[in-house]
Parts: structure tokens; sequence; C-alpha cells
DNA sequence: ACAAAAGTGTTACACTTACACCCATGT
DNA sequence: ACATGGGTGTAAGTGTAACACTTTTGT
């Protein structure tokens, strides 16, 4: 067991990659960048950035979106670590990655567009360069697992919303199917959900307006506090 | 975005822990050893290695248990990495961390020992030095979610049991207490435990001796294949 | 009037929880 | 015989899953 370290095994670089999240009422999407400059030039990438010896990669990452998008108010979560010795073939790079989720709106969207970033289909991801499906994938699953466990659904979706939209979230997320009236049933004996006055049309076929729901946050916490957990699975 | 290192990017050491959980019939345990040499000379760690820039942190970490112990099985999980900028004194260093299970036994505890390592109880754990008190937590963590999920606690226990024992180490590792006769009956519905035909008196006191039973790895593995999950909360 | 999606209840079954006594054995 | 932990069953309640029709509205 040797725990001492000499001058000369200070020999790795750090990167950071942040797996966003966003949901835009029909389909779960996350952000991709293409590659500027070798190797890989060209190639889809999860937005990732250099992390220098004396950064917090945390803090990097959240930099890196706050470029990216324009927005300041970011909760990361740490993902993992990615640490195969020849995962970059420009040396040892050791990648400290993160996610988070977001709300989909058109401002978002075109301060992405404009630094090149782009929405894919979260079921249907390109081939990434580095090891960075298989950062996603990690990410995929972790955003399940939280899904199931806790109203994290509602970081995703506007302030109001319908009962529909979540649960084709909740469908997106986890991938399945469930029943509409178990599903309202369920969502609205947990009381984490308001009921307002407001009625949109969910589509132009769609007739009848449905009525919007908002995100019941001062429950949420007395529930939180209480070690509740919302499981849905 | 930039993802472009520059040579003297490459500054940083890696190190990597490995939690170790024991149990021992009664009391859940977890290994830990006591660093030589400056700084924190005399501290309690958890079980650590530098790794070279060239170096898999896994193997580093499997090498280091199969050194401490003489046993060479080892299945480690990647928990996560710790790489608070100023967590180690002498410079960069990021921590990655994994974790592993053990039935312990009188060889191992008697290797480990000549070693400098000792067990501790998992419930009760020193201060340990650098942010090693962290990295313990998030392995507690998760060891509880296996526990939760997956029949993991035979990893823990000896090749055959009582359900008296595994009682105790569901309880030692989520950390609350379950009525005998509802945790009998779940965990023999799950088809997991094979019947023995051998009794073991479970302490000098008891005078009528208990059945053993056995783990039923093959229906384990059908189990999983089909996306089983034991659930147990 | 019709097309489209919104919204709504009931029943059967499985699982969970709470609970207390007799049994087998060694001393 | 008695002390010790080993072992067992039942009933009430809660949650889950399967299932199809009526309502509202825009065109």
């Amino acid at each position: 067991m040797r725990v001492e370290f000499s001058p000369d095994e200070f020999k790795v670089a750090l990167a950071t990659s942040v797996v966003v999240f966003g949901f835009d009422g029909e389909n779960l999407k996350t952000l991709v960048a293409q590659k500027k400059g070798q190797p890989y030039e060209g190639a889809w990438i999860i937005p990732s950035c250099v992390v220098k010896a004396d950064e917090n990669p945390e803090h990097v990452a959240k930099e890196l979106l706050v470029r990216a998008t324009g927005q300041t108010d970011w909760l990361l979560e740490k993902l993992n670590v990615f640490a195969d010795p020849y995962r970059n073939p420009v040396g040892r790079v050791v990648n400290i990655a993160y996610y988070c989720t977001v709300r989909l709106d058109d401002t978002l969207a075109n301060n992405l567009q404009r630094e090149g970033y782009s929405w894919v289909p979260a079921s249907d991801v390109p081939i990434l360069a580095y090891d960075h499906n298989e950062i996603m994938e990690y990410a995929r699953e972790r955003l399940k697992r939280r899904v199931k466990r806790r109203p994290i659904g509602f970081s995703l979706l506007p302030a109001e919303f319908t009962l529909n939209n979540i649960q084709r979230l909740y469908e997106c997320a986890l991938g399945k199917r469930f029943d509409k009236r178990n599903f309202r049933r369920k969502l609205l004996k947990s009381q984490l959900l308001i009921e307002t006055d407001h009625f949109i049309r969910s589509s132009e076929r769609a007739k009848r307006p449905s009525r919007l729901y908002k995100f019941n946050e001062k429950k949420y916490r007395t529930l939180s506090l209480r070690g509740y957990d919302f499981v849905y699975q």
C-alpha cells in the first residue's frame, strides 16, 4: 500500500463532460456538440472541457453551461469518473462527468444553436467520440433511477404542464408505457401537483383542451424531509 | 468548449481507494489501515494506493487487495471519483474509489492483520484522513442500495448460513429491524435459498441448533436474466 | 355530426404489516 | 425442569394492475 507521490507521478490531465437532458413535450432529448480540431474532428461528443490542475471540475462544467446557454442556475450532479488508460489518444486524460436536466424553451434552444450544440433524441444518440457513448449510457441509467425515486420530472417540464405531458415524460425516461388512469391516480394521490384553472390544447388536432397543473414545491419539501420517495416503476 | 490539451495540463496524480465490507455473523465491518509517513502519519485511512499515469486504477486496486489478503478473486465495483482540488495537501490528487464485499474468515483476518489492516464496525468508523470519511459514507450508501436491489448479501455470508444470519446482515446493512416471520416468508418465496440438512448452534447459550441454507446461484442467474430485482426495503 | 383527445371507477389480486405462541434442545 | 433461541400462521389493510366508456371541444 503505497500512498506517497513522487513528483513524476503528477502526469495526468483532467476533463469534464456534462450530459444535459431536456424534454420538448414529446420526446426526451440530450445535448451534443461537434468536435473542432484533431483528433476526431467533426465527431459528435458530449459537451466537454479541459480541467486544469488547480480547477474544480464541477465549477468548470458549470461555466461551460453558462457560456453555452447564457443561463446561470445549473444544478449539476456528479455522475462518475471515466478513466480507462487509453480512452484519449493524446495522453492520460481522466474524465469527471456530470449530468443535469433542463426546461427546454426556445431562447435556450437558440442560444445553444449559436454555439454549435444540437439536441438529439435521448433514445437515438449518434455514435460519439472517445468513450462518450458509455458516459451517455451511464447518465441515462442515472436519469431513470432519479425519475423513479423522486419527482425530478418537474425539472424537465415547464412551470405548468398537463398530466399527459408528465406521463409522456415518464414513459420516455423509463422506456415503458403506463395506464393513464393508474398513472393519474398515483400522481394525484401524492399531492405533488396543484390543479390550475388554465387549459391548453395539446396540438392542432386535439379539440378538447386539457388542464394544466403545477408542481407543489412546498409539499415536496415537506415530504422530502420526512424521507418520502416518489417511486414510480 | 475547449477540449485540446497542452502539455502543461498533464499535472494531476491519481490514487485509488477500496472500501471493503465484511460480515462476521453479528456485525458489518469495514477495512481500514494506518497511514505510514507524512502527511497524516498514523491516521486511519481506507486501503489506498498510488495509480501511475499509465496504469488502470481498477487493476491497481485489485492488486492492492491481492497483496493484502493473498486472495485473488475480487469483484470490484467502481464507486465514484473524489476530486476536490485541495483534498490532498501534497498536490492535485484525484481519487478513484471502489468497493467490494467479502466473506470474513479467520485466514483472511490473519493475513490482513499481518499487513497492518484492521476491521472496524461499519456503523462506527473512526475519523479518517483526507476525505476518506466521505468516500466511506458514499460506499455505505451504495451497499444499502445493492442490498435492497439484489441478493448481494450472499457475497458477505459463508457458503452456508442461517436465516437469522442473513436477517441480521440485512438489518446491519439497512440500519433497521425486520419482523422475523415476514422476513423469512419473503426470502423463502424468492426461491433464492436452498435448505440444507445441516444445523448449527448460533452461540454457546443457544440450545436448539438452527438450520443452514445456501444460496441458489442457478436460480439467481435465471431471475437476473429476466430482470428480476430482489427488493427488500 | 363527427373526429380527436381528455377524462373518469371498479374489481381482483398480490404484497405488506402487525402480531404471540409453541418447539426443540442443552444444561 | 427450565432457559434459550428457533421456528411457525393468520387476518386486515394497502397498493397494483387490468380493463372501456363517456365527455368536451373544434372543425
